[in-house]
Parts: structure tokens; C-alpha cells; sequence
DNA sequence: AATGAATGAGTGTTCATTCAT
DNA sequence: TATGAATGAACACTCATTCAT
């Protein structure tokens, strides 16, 4: 998963490599997400991560290399988290909800982390580009997936799923890219409750607005959800 | 409109100002677009827009100027060819297809250039970024404006007017932003079709479904539209 | 006197070029004092002297020509307005002190531009150095004069006459090159009055030393001497 | 005292901090001395101290820095050495016209870098320049502190002691630079005899001037004192 | 005679990367 | 494995000078 593919390392043991590289990934993406990947130096995140200069290149290979592991490290968190945010929930429409609700909350605890993936992707040598775009659709088909159920469970009409699943994934991005404009009119809960509304109910059946309802009584717009995220 | 507000120029013609700087800028979008900001070097936009290093200078004041005058640039399409798109179109309902459709074909055309203004903005000086959103700000109170408009004439059932069209700017912008996953299932056509689908359809009151119904009887569902943006 | 010696112009009317250079030298020597020579742009003075910059070529061969004349301005007013103040009077021992008051007093009104010759006669090339050289050795030699009639007038005894006169000329110097560490302790007055309790009284014979009696008598030890150059 | 004080350095090893900025100071100070401060150019140094540009930036903050302390080295050596020259020394005159004759050695030993401090001190930042002034004034008060001691052990009569001192630091100064009007006419030792003569013998008591006498006896006129300071 | 837009070599400075220790 | 001093290509920016008008 914390995948090291494609990424070559000077050192043999592992679990060093492993262990050092979260230290040095840790930093950089914070660095990068504060001011940006070619404003960063590698001297930035050494002081840091508190390794030397020569270290950052005995785990990397070049800056390139960081910032690949920088964005994947945030997609990782969205492929891991949701579908852990999603175990033991059942019902489709529930799933649908919880993910939005899920990928939105990461999203804010990772929101400077979020806008990195828009600003630097595109700094990334070509094939790594790819792998970091193939990473988001994965992620997508997460929601797909749900969406997918929604609409196999009779919960809600057809729709083109992957046009939608995009438009829920644009929802969450949108609260790190635009959060300028939105925070002083919605908190967190806030804009996941109105994002359902707009986005999720006006396409349910009536057998998903019951189900819609019924979680709602029960969640109480999902105000009193405590966040999972642990917070960075 | 074409503002050069904010930043000073040492040469004092104003209609040259004006045409070197359009000279410049345009080269500048074009490189800062394709290779963005920090990788773009002033030698190369000398080179591309014909004219001396030293002559960028006289009339932009750091580097910083031409990417923020750059991103005006795009902004200011929008702001200018949304609304001169819109003329004429008198029903709320088409109106606001309208401008999805006329903000979808700007974006298309300045493919690069959209996503510049999510890559590069931070990248500003702070004040400066400020003044980038504000623009945005404006752009998005267009299409607040053809949404309220249905709301307020009956064709839309209430919703969060912001919101919705934050949701229809994202949408458009995506159409750049995401291209690499878009390109392969739509037309841009079939994307802003899909999209009314998607955004607006599910909102219209009864009244507002039989707009929608007329007009795509006329436009044969925005097919045959020509492209009315001058390519660039 | 005002030489356009070594230094050619593009214009013929020579009447018209006293003008222009004057106006242009005038800005220059001002920047040149206050910011020193590398910093000072051929833009400034333009602006500062009210011409265009293709304007200043006509009327100097480049750079290095207006520093070369800014210089020689400088040490012209010494060698015109030390003459001038000593027009008039006869008595040798006067003439000295006279000479250290009108030198000390025009250092003063031009206090930056003579810290410039001290600090850009090196930046000038070497056959101009030169030439500003010569032009500090004649007017030693106007104080080396009147050093030499009060030996001969048996008002002083014999000493170095060059090396003397070159402490006075250094001491008229530091008036400006160490403002900062003397106008706490002495005004202009007080400086002169004390240079020449240092430097001449004590080589004055009994003669020599009554006629400074007379001489301080009359003039109150310089203190009520009004300023008589005019300020620029 | 070869202090590093308000210069920090990227490099932790303080006796390699030492070393280096050491070989890149004496080839700044050089070339500074021979070509002035702007005409001079970091690549220049860096080749003639045999280190790479990136190295230097390593050790100076920028090239005010390096000026900044170019300077200081030049002031520390007067502060060090004129000391270190006086030490043995007793009796007040001999004191006196030794600092004499050490100031004017060690002006003669760093000429070019004498007449540096005149030319440059100007181009330093402005809180530099003060700290510069203050090294200067530390100096002086070395020579006002001999010439106290002669007025209070009743060698020379009472005069105003700064003054006299400043007019003798300008007469070692101005071996530097007048140097192109002076060594045509004097050796070192005549220049520091004639000084001495111009200076001192005239303000001296009776004692003073058997102390004077008694201390030519020995010395032969400084002539063949041999310079103590060793040559760069 | 006068203008000022245009030039581009040259500057100080940065920073990814290397490598001796 | 780990360090951080050392490198130098590359950058943004300046400014003396030219020249078409």
C-alpha cells in the first residue's frame, strides 16, 4: 500500500527504508503543501525531518521522487481511509453518504495536502503523472461503487455513474481548492449535509429518500459525527 | 478590462503598453500553461513572444506580474465571454444552459490555461491572489445570477444558490482539470449535455422540465452548436 | 575653467552644450553624491535632469565622461572660489587662514560631492585619474602658495611647505569625509577656528603671531564670518 | 576579534568557518582593493580563491556581507597591530611617534585596502557602515590615548585631543591615499620623520622635546627601524 | 536636436545534486 | 549508514548603450 514501487532506494533494510522515508515524506508534504513544490529545497526538508541533505538521497532519488511519494501518500490516505470509514455500514445509500462524508473529512485534515495534488501533478515527470492519475481512479471507483449499489438497490435512478461519482469527488476536492469561499459559509457538517442535498437526493427513488430520512433521524444531519480522521 | 491595474509599466505609451503586453502575455500563457510557472524562464518567454529580456521589464515589473496578469487574462475571458454569450438569451432556463454550455467552450479552448489558474495561483504574492479570487468571485456570481433567475421565476424548485453554482463552475472547470479522465468517454458536448442532466434537470419544477424539453427540441440537445469562442 | 577638455559631444552649438551638460551635470553630481557612482543609472540622472537619456549621449561620450566632469566640477569650485575669497586681502598670514575658511566652508556646501571624489576617482579611467589628480595638485598649490608667503614673509618658520599644505588640504577634507564623527563636537566655525590652532599657530613666528592676534581680533575668531558661499 | 559577529554562515564547523572565510576574505579584499567594490564580481572571487560561487554563499550571507567584513579586517588589523607595536613601549612620546610610525607602516603594508575603507564604506548597508564608523572610532581612540599622555605627563602642551588625534590618523590615511602625490617625494620613514616634525615636535614642552631628541638618538630617525609588520 | 523603446551581456544569487569522510 | 561541505548550471533581473523616428 505506503507503496515504494517505481522508487528506488540506496538502502537494503526495509523496514529502515520504510520507517525513514515516512519521516522524510512526512515533511516534505507539508512543506510542499505550505509553499509549494518548487519552492521547497531539499535543505526545507531535511532541517525538517531532521535528516541530513545526503540521507534524503539515500531514499530518494531525486526531488522528483518526493514529490511522487508526497502525492501518493495523500491518495493512499483517501484509498485507505473511506473504505475503513465505510466497514460495517450496509445500506447503499448509507455507504453513498458515509463515503461523501468521509472523503470530505479527509479532505479537511489534509486540506493544504488536498490542493497539492492540483498544483503538482503536473510537475511530476510524465509516468509518474500517470500512476498518480491511475491512484484517483481508483479512489473514484470507491465511490462509483457506491453510487453503483445505490443504483443496483433500486434506491436511486440511473445515472451516468461515473459523471456522477466524479461530480462527488469534485465536492470533497472543492472544500481544500475553494475553501477560501466556502468557509465563511459553511462549516465542515455543514457543507457534506448541503452536498448530499444537491448532489444525492434529488436522484433518489422513494425507497432511497425513506432510507435517506431514516439516517438522518438517526445521525441528526450527520452533525454529532465525531471526526474519525485523527487530525495531522 | 484587459487591466493592467496593479501593475506599473516604465513605458509610457499606453496603446503600445497595451499591444506589447498582449505580445507578451500571450506567450506567457501559452509556456506557463504548458510547462507552468517556475519551469517557464523569462528567457523563454523573450524568445517566444519576440522580443528582448530587457523589454519584458519595461513592462512587467517582476515575473510575478506576468503570471498574475496571465491568469487576469483567463479570468477575464470568462467574465467577458460568458455574458456576450448570454445576450439575447432571454428564458431563465436557457440562460443558464447557456452559460454552462458558454463556460464549458471557454474552458475547452484555454484547456491549458484553466488549469493554470488552479496550479499557479498560490504561487502568487498574497495580495495579489486575493484579487485572482475576487475575480472568480465574480465569474461564479454570473451564474448565481442565471440560477436565481429560474428560482426566482418559478422553473427551479429552492436550493442553496451558491452552492449550485459552485457545483456548475466545478463542473466546467473539470472539463480541464480532469480531461486526461473525460476525454475518453465524452464529447464536449455530451459533457455539458450530460451535465444539465446531472445538475439542472433534477431541479426543475414542472414548468422548468418543459423549458428544458423546448429547448433541446431547438438545439437538438446543444449538438449542433457551433463553437462561437474564436479559438485561440 | 569649466573644460570640455577630453571629453567630446555630439552637438556643435557650444553654447548649447555649456548648457545641457551644465543642467545634466548638475543631477548628476547630486546622485553621484548621494548614491554613489555604480548606483547611479544613466536613467536618474535623466529623469533627474530633466532629458531624455539619448539626450545625455549627445552631450557626453558615456558613463565614465559624466563622472569625469561631475569630479572636475567639483574641483573647479575649489580652484574658482578660493582665488575669489582671497581677492582682497594682502596679509600673508591672512591669506592662509583665509584660504583653510573659504576651503573648509566650500567642502561644506558641497560636503557629499567631496566624499565623491575621494570615493570614485579610482572608478574613473586611468588617464582621467589623471587629470582629476593635476587638478587636486593645483589647487594644493593655492594653499601652498600662501603657506610659502607667510614663510617668506618671515611670519612663519621654515617647514615642509608641500607636506603642510597638505594637511591643511586633508584637513579641510575630513570636514566632509568624517562629518559623521566632527559635527557632534565642532560647528564649521569651531572647526576652522581649532585647524588653525593646530595646524599653522604653532609654527608662527612672533610676527606671524601678532598679526593672527589682529586677525582674530577683527574677525572674532572667524565665528561671526557669514557664509559666503552660496549654499546649493 | 576576527569576528564573525553579525555575518552567520550556512557551514556548523566554526574553525572551518574560520579557515575559509579567511582565504575567500583576503581574495575579496584584494580585488575590492585593486577594481572597488561593484566592478568586482563574486565570480571573480570565488576563482581567486580557488572555491566555487556556491561556496561562497555558503559562508556570506551576500555580497554586502563580504565587503562588510573586508572592511573589518582592515580596521582589526589596526586595532591589533598598533598594540601589539606599542607593547614595551613607556614613555609617552615615544608611544606617540611609535603609533605614528606603526599606522603609517601598516597603512603602507595594506594600501590598497586603506584607501578601500574610504572608497567602499559608503556602499555598505547603512547599520554595516555604523558598526564600521565605530571600529574606526576605537582606533582613533588608541592615538588619542598617547597624545592624553603626553598632555598629562607634561610632555606636550594642552591642545584638543580628538582633533589631534584625527590629524594624525588622516596623516597615515593620506600615505594611502595620496600615495600617487607622495612617494615621489617620500620614503615611508621620511614620510612618519616629517610627521612627526609637522605634528608633534611643535606642541611639545621642554621635556617633551628632550624626550624627542633622547628617542632620535636611538632610533636614527626611524631609518632603520625595520618593518615589524610582515608584508601580505 | 531630441526622444525613449529596445537590446542583451552581465550580475548576484539559488539549489538540486554529489562525494569524501 | 549517515553527514554536510562543495559544486556550478541556471535563474531573475539590471542598465549602459543604441538607433529608428
Amino acid at each position: 500500500m505506503r507503496s515504494p514501487e517505481h522508487v528506488a532506494s540506496a538502502v537494503s533494510d526495509p523496514k529502515l527504508v520504510e520507517e525513514r522515508r515516512a519521516e522524510i515524506l512526512d515533511a516534505a508534504v507539508r512543506l510542499f503543501s505550505e509553499n509549494g513544490y518548487y519552492v521547497t529545497t531539499i535543505q526545507q526538508i531535511a532541517k525538517a525531518s531532521g535528516v541530513s541533505i545526503g540521507l534524503i538521497y539515500q531514499y530518494f532519488g531525486d526531488k522528483d521522487d518526493i514529490l511522487f511519494l508526497s502525492l501518493k501518500l495523500v491518495l493512499d490516505r483517501y484509498e485507505t481511509e473511506i473504505p475503513a470509514r465505510l466497514e460495517g455500514v450496509e445500506h447503499p445509500v448509507d455507504r453513498l453518504c458515509t463515503a461523501i462524508w468521509a472523503y470530505c473529512s479527509i479532505v479537511d485534515a489534509l486540506r493544504h495536502a488536498a490542493v497539492l495534488t492540483y498544483r503538482s501533478t503536473k510537475s511530476l515527470r510524465a509516468d509518474r503523472r500517470t500512476l498518480i492519475q491511475d491512484a484517483e481512479r481508483k479512489t473514484n471507483l470507491l465511490i462509483e461503487g457506491c453510487v453503483h449499489q445505490c443504483v443496483a438497490g433500486g434506491y436511486m435512478r440511473e445515472v451516468d455513474e461515473f459523471l456522477f461519482a466524479y461530480q462527488v469527488v469534485l465536492f470533497c476536492h472543492a472544500w481544500a481548492l475553494k475553501n477560501w469561499a466556502l468557509r465563511d459559509r459553511f462549516s465542515l457538517a455543514e457543507y457534506v449535509s448541503e452536498g448530499v442535498k444537491l448532489m444525492v437526493e434529488p436522484f433518489l427513488t422513494a425507497k432511497g429518500k425513506a432510507a435517506l430520512a431514516a439516517l438522518r433521524r438517526r445521525s441528526h444531519d450527520f452533525r454529532d459525527e465525531p471526526a474519525r480522521t485523527a487530525p495531522r
